[in-house]
DNA sequence: GTGATTGCAAACCTTTTGCACGCCA
DNA sequence: TGGCGTGCAAAAGGTTTGCAATCAC
């Protein structure tokens, strides 16, 4: 589907210019560490990341910029109970299942959940965006007796 | 359906009983509060609903209540964007819209939701315990051009 | 009686904000 | 050059934790 390329940094770049964004070496480097991600981490693990290669970077600018880059629909804000706030760099549509016991997202793809009608109820007074089951549950590795 | 009264105060009894949960009069007046609301509340808005009937109760108490009736299956944890915890008493299947603008959750059933299957490919490694659709977008109010 | 629960205070953690400097366009 | 973006520090906000006193069972 989508390869971590220059085709991926470049329409990044053009996105940028469209809606003004300056382009900093560090929404590059983020840009970068976030391409192709398919998990859902938080601010601080996304600056982690990203210290490693750019240690001069504050986690001040990393929580700007993810803030910055799902406001303009580069990424989303997943759904959370509490925890710290994770981002989901994948756009493309997906499903959740979250585990009770370790926090951990399992996506999925699903077409007829894709493909759900939204009620007339809703639309009449919602303008709906965005659509997601969202699944609660425990996942294997803390189903497994043998992990504590 | 259910309605505010001993029938369901009763059954928050026998069931704290059940489970070797003390009933404090904290606990009783927080269950009082919660039953029947429709909302999705945070801890202060609880806290403040409770004060003015219990004005000794403390914002901890209510936060470690809240968070031990959703341990119990009480109450449930409200999926979020990183604002507040939120607690939803209404523990019948419903589905959420969420208003990107103001945060407002908005309910709704739909027998077409709550009858979804689970792919296979999940239920093989993940025990699901709850299924929500969840929608985000604007609510009517936030697309009105009127209020700012 | 005794163990769970409460209230208070402090700690903790994450996220936001103010501000001066520096860099992109 | 002008203004946005960054880094630092501080503030803010929410939730958790430790502990002694209290209360339910």
């Amino acid at each position: 589907m989508h390869n971590k390329s220059e085709s991926g940094l470049q329409s990044f770049i053009e996105r940028c210019r469209r809606y003004g964004l300056k382009l900093t070496p560090q929404r590059i480097a983020l840009y970068t560490i976030l391409d192709g991600v398919k998990t859902h981490p938080t601010a601080k693990e996304v600056y982690d990341e990203i210290v490693k290669e750019y240690p001069h970077i504050s986690i001040d600018t990393v929580n700007r910029t993810l803030n910055t880059l799902a406001e303009y629909g580069f990424i989303d804000v997943v759904e959370g109970y509490g925890e710290p706030k994770r981002f989901d760099p994948d756009r493309e549509s997906h499903h959740h299942a979250h585990c009770i016991i370790c926090g951990t997202i399992i996506d999925f793809q699903n077409n007829r959940y894709d493909e759900l009608e939204i009620p007339k109820e809703i639309t009449r007074k919602f303008s709906v965006l965005h659509k997601r089951v969202v699944l609660n549950g425990i996942c294997g590795d803390c189903d497994n007796p043998r992990k504590s």
